[in-house]
DNA sequence: GTAATCAACCGAAGCGTTTCGGTAAACGCT
DNA sequence: AGCGTTTACCGAAACGCTTCGGTTGATTAC
């Protein structure tokens, strides 16, 4: 097993001191631009790479942030949220020579050993927190730890740590403004679990479009996230005495669940209820009707998020600060029509 | 800002050197049980986490594996086999201390670069190697690097590394005697790319069990795994003269873009075309018709896997060896029944 | 009773970096 | 010429752990 090559090797190579290459290597002042340059030809025909591991332990950095994700891996299967979510925060640190160590937690005890071994282990800089929760725990626990954070959550919630994400105000208004212009006046909201941040933001932008163009916001019956929990919300609404015309839904999946649940009821989709969903992911354009719904930008929040974290990271002292994200674009498909009543009475 | 506790404070607390504390909390030999106690006493009353940075530098490891994902972010997220995967990974190496980096790369060109820093800056002490191609660099790659490596594959194919993962066999063939047993005769099939080992398994697996029960495999389209790719399928197959009555697919994803295509095109299902899946994502029960299907089980191979790769940092040596996933089972959904000649004739 | 053996423990040398205090030479200024 | 400053570089001490050779004092063997 050949020995790498350390800063050790560089620096005999050069005949000059460990220091004085360390410090050509990291463009740090006090070397001249000739032994610079030098130093830095040598390292690439030596092929150097400096060791993570001397590095962290001297710099006292771990050169890793952590993200974990609290909920069940079935759960993170199906969403769409993820993938690009990851992608962009990738993006992000992988010039700086940072990595990403990932978990997934189902549960908040889980989470905080996590995060307390992240912590005590000294085992990464900073961590991403997603998924806000109503009254986090979270937030007080990272404080706690003194771990650098940054919170990936809508960009109305208030919280005393830097935050970033994209507020679903405008989408779900667009949403709601786009129904009323067709002439439904009776609009219901299936809603996500409402002790997270982003589902209650939804449902009280739903509620709040809807009143603002003058109606009474229709019925809420509350989900998750799932396609399950969308087909479960049909069976509800279609035991109601009156069905509304349209149902904004939390989310996607949801939507289809609950387009899938009405169809088998009977129920024509957008024949008699027109229905919206949320995050714009790829199955909405595939399944019949396709989904008029709001595109979500993961990948952006995610490059973003971690981005901040690097700069939380070189300076920790730093005051906490927001980065919105633009709002996706609206996407009208073929689930929403004018209601009935309308279309007969022209 | 308080200082950590270290191993020093343990062992001056103690009253013995560090190097016993270290033996001690290591479970070393060449330490009283009496001290050795002492020892994990006031380790846990100073609260004393060891600090993954030094144990790296000292042992040589980083206490980390590596899990770079070879495709494109947006197939990732409606993958189905992601979340599982991890959460299995996850239980098999949280209680060792481990972690994993997550890395997804949609090119090779990406992979390699990110496998050779991996290697080159010591950042983990392996990877897992997944989505196996026919003839795959990264085989080679990780013996250049000399990184311990595990594979995930179905358990079928010859490869000169650590391997897990589930056949396919055992699953299509069910699938297929289940429509054979329908009365289907004309049975095509829906492949996912085929420079990939385990869409390979699929396709051959199709072809040979309809080969096994004296029928000529139908016709044989190529799409990718996703809702889009089945829908074309579907555009191509109804271009055809005759349409198969029964058609195979790599994937739940296709199934569900191949069925929406076909219910667009007005061709009823199972009415007219009996259509399998693969996978049993959660979707797949919720479409309509709800998919016949076979279970795929992600966590445990994951957990396999990771498993497996410890044993391989323990001893680097070691011979590569191969660990079946037990097949899943079959999910008869509403999306197959008897071809309508066979109806019609009864 | 002496030598050999062994368990229990200690001390110090690494691991590969960064960082900080120090030094000699070159430079600028009066 | 004499002084303080700056520049370019060196040496050594950290960082927090593991590991290995060495030193005890007690135990065993003959």
């Amino acid at each position: 097993m050949s020995q790498r090559t350390t800063i050790v090797d560089v620096a005999s190579a050069a005949g000059v001191a460990i220091s004085s290459a360390s410090a050509a290597l990291n463009g740090q002042p006090g070397v001249s631009n000739a032994t610079r340059e030098r130093i830095h030809r040598i390292a690439e025909e030596l092929e150097y790479v400096p060791s993570q591991r001397g590095r962290s332990l001297a710099s006292k950095r771990a050169f890793t942030i952590g993200f974990v994700v609290q909920r069940a891996p079935e759960v993170m299967s199906a969403d769409p949220f993820f993938g690009a979510f990851i992608a962009g925060v990738q993006k992000a640190i992988t010039d700086s020579g940072y990595v990403m160590v990932f978990q997934i937690s189902p549960s908040w005890e889980l989470s905080e050993r996590l995060y307390r071994r992240f912590a005590a282990a000294r085992q990464v800089d900073g961590v991403l927190v997603d998924q806000l929760h109503v009254n986090d725990e979270r937030i007080g626990l990272v404080k706690e730890l003194g771990l650098p954070a940054v919170v990936i959550a809508p960009d109305t919630v208030d919280v005393p740590l830097p935050l970033t994400g994209q507020s679903a105000v405008p989408g779900v208004t667009a949403l709601v403004n786009h129904l009323v212009d067709l002439g439904h006046r009776d609009i219901a909201h299936v809603a996500g679990r409402l002790d997270y941040v982003h589902s209650a933001e939804r449902r009280n932008t739903w509620a709040a479009a809807v009143s603002a163009r003058g109606l009474q916001p229709g019925v809420q019956i509350e989900a998750d996230f799932t396609v399950a929990s969308g087909k479960q919300a049909a069976e509800r609404l279609m035991r109601l005495d009156r069905l509304p015309t349209a149902v904004v839904c939390v989310n996607d999946l949801c939507a289809i669940g609950l387009m899938a649940g009405l169809q088998a009821g009977g129920v024509d989709v957008p024949g008699k209820i027109s229905v919206t969903g949320f995050d714009g992911i790829d199955l909405s354009s595939h399944v019949h009707p396709s989904l008029t719904t709001v595109k979500a930008m993961p990948e952006a929040v995610g490059e973003t998020a971690a981005a901040m974290l690097l700069e939380l990271i070189a300076d920790p002292g730093r005051a906490p600060w927001t980065v919105p994200i633009a709002p996706g674009p609206l996407v009208i498909g073929a689930s929403t029509a004018p209601p009935r009543s309308v279309v007969t009475d022209s």
